[in-house]
DNA sequence: ACGACGCATTGACACACGTCAAGGGTTGCT
DNA sequence: AGCAACCCTTGACGTGTGTCAATGCGTCGT
C-alpha cells in the first residue's frame, strides 16, 4: 500500500539532546496558562505548591521525540504550550498519527508499563513531567484529580471513536473537511486556523497520502471554501458547507 | 465510497422490547463469572453486597440495541456474557464498528451527558446496569474502583490507537489477519476462534466491504492459513504466519 | 417439508486514491 | 546573498478495493 514517503522528519532527531530539566519553582503552577484547560484545574489554589513540587518542566525542540513507542512508561506529561504529534508505526515505516496534542493535553496513560505510542514535538513544546510514583501519590491525595483524569480519558475515547469513523468510512474530501473544522477549535480567530504540522503529518493523521491531501485542499480552494492566509495558516470561507461535507452530505 | 449495504440488522429492532429488569439478589456478584475480568474485581468480597445492591441485571436479545447514539447518558453497563457491537453512524447510513464488547467490558463512559456511540447485542447479552449517580457514589466510596476504571479506560485507549493504525494504514489482508488474531484472545481453544458477528459486522469493524472480507478469508483459506471449523467458527492453521501478515511482513 | 429470507461467496467491472515523477517555492545554514 | 534541503503542488498512470450482480446455502416460520 503506502510507505516510506511517510516518515520524513527523522532528521529532526539530530538536535534531540534531552533538554536540561529544571525543577519547577514554587507556585509555577499558579501562573501556568494551560492550567485552566488541563487536569491540573482539579487541584485548588491552596494545594498548587504541592503540585508544583511534583513536576519537572521541560522544553522539547521541534522534531524531537519525548515518548518512544515501546519504552518503559516512567512518566506522565502535561503539555503547557506548543503542539506534539502522537503516532504508531508499522515495521516497514508506515505511520499513523493518532492525534495532535496541544496545551492542556495529558499524555502517558499506558497499559502495563510500556508506552504503546510515540510522541514528537512539531513546534517547540513546553511540558510538565510527572513521574509515575509521584502521580500515583497525587491521585491518592487528591481524588478530584483522579476523577478529572477519568474524565479526560473518556474524552480521548470519544475523540478516538470519531477518528475511527473517519478512517474507516469517510472519503478523502470528508476527512480533510473534518480535519479543518477540528482545527478550528484550536484557533484564536473565528475563521483562521493554524496548521503547525506538515502535509505529511496531516496525511498520516487522516490515513491518506500527501498528494491526496494537497489535491483535496486545492479543490476546496478552487471551490471558494477555504483560502490561504499566510504560511501554515488557512481561512475558512464557508464553515457551514465544510461541516456538511464532513458529515457526508452528498459530497 | 461505500454505503447502504452496511446496515442490515435494523430489522432486529422489532423484537426489542426493553426486557423486564429485576434487581440483583443479594450477593449475585459473588457468583458472577465475569467479575474476575471486570472492574468489579476492584471491590472486595466484604463489600459485594453493596455492589450487588447498586446494579440491575438485564438480558438483551440478539439484534437489540441498548445504547442509542446521542441519547442521554444515564447509565453505565458491565457485560457479564455475550457479545455486543459498539458503533458510530454517518447520516447516510455508513457505519463504523468501533469495537466488540464481551464479558467483563465496561461501557458507557461519555463526555458531557450524551452517549457518543450506539451499542447492540450480537448474540444474547447479559449485563449489569449502573445508574450514573449510583456509580458516582460507588467511586466515592471505593477509590480502588475508580483507579480500576481509569486503568480500563487507558486500556481502551491503547486498543483504539491500534485500531486507528489498522484503519489508516493497513491493507485489507493485514486487517483481516489482525482481526483473526485479536479474536483468538476471546477463544476457548488454542486455535479455534468464534465469530458470533456477521460478515457485515466484520467489514464495518475493519473499514472494508463484506465482499472484500469474504474474498480475503477465501484467499487465506486457499493458502492453508485458516480452515472452516463449523458455523461461525474458524481454525487458525498458521498463527505465526498470520502474525507476520498482520504486521505487514512483505504481505 | 417447503418457501422465503438473510447471509456468504464469487465474478466482472469501475473508480477513488495511491504511486511515480517533475518542478516551483520556502526556509535555514554558512 | 546563495546554496541546499525540505516541503508543497500538479500531472499521468496504476491498482486495491468498492460497486453491481448472480448464485448458493443455511435457518426459520407456517
Amino acid at each position: 500500500m503506502s510507505d516510506a514517503a511517510t516518515h520524513g522528519s527523522l532528521t529532526g532527531l539530530r538536535s534531540c539532546v534531552r533538554p536540561g530539566n529544571r525543577a519547577g519553582g514554587v507556585s509555577q503552577c499558579s501562573r501556568c496558562g494551560a492550567r485552566k484547560a488541563s487536569v491540573c484545574n482539579a487541584i485548588g489554589d491552596p494545594d498548587l505548591d504541592r503540585l508544583a513540587a511534583s513536576v519537572v518542566h521541560m522544553t522539547v525542540p521541534p522534531g524531537c521525540s519525548f515518548i518512544e513507542d515501546g519504552a518503559e512508561a516512567t512518566d506522565f506529561f502535561n503539555i503547557t504550550s506548543g503542539t506534539a504529534k502522537l503516532f504508531k508505526l508499522l515495521p516497514d515505516g508506515r505511520r499513523q498519527i493518532t492525534g495532535f496534542a496541544t496545551a492542556g493535553h495529558f499524555l502517558g496513560l499506558a497499559v502495563g508499563d510500556h508506552y504503546a505510542f510515540g510522541a514528537e514535538a512539531i513546534d517547540t513544546v513546553h511540558l510538565c513531567r510527572f513521574s509515575r510514583p509521584r502521580m500515583t501519590r497525587l491521585m491518592d491525595d487528591f481524588p478530584r484529580l483522579e476523577r478529572r483524569l477519568l474524565e479526560e480519558a473518556s474524552n480521548e475515547l470519544v475523540v478516538a471513536q470519531n477518528q475511527m469513523l473517519l478512517l474507516g468510512r469517510k472519503t478523502a474530501r470528508e476527512r480533510v473537511a473534518t480535519f479543518l473544522l477540528e482545527r478550528l477549535r484550536n484557533a484564536e480567530e473565528d475563521d483562521v486556523l493554524v496548521l503547525p504540522m506538515t502535509r505529511t503529518d496531516i496525511a498520516d493523521y487522516l490515513g491518506l497520502t500527501i498528494e491526496t491531501v494537497s489535491r483535496t485542499l486545492s479543490a476546496l480552494r478552487k471551490e471558494g471554501l477555504i483560502a490561504d492566509a499566510g504560511s501554515h495558516n488557512l481561512r475558512l470561507l464557508d464553515a457551514d458547507r465544510l461541516a456538511d461535507i464532513a458529515e457526508g452530505d452528498r459530497d
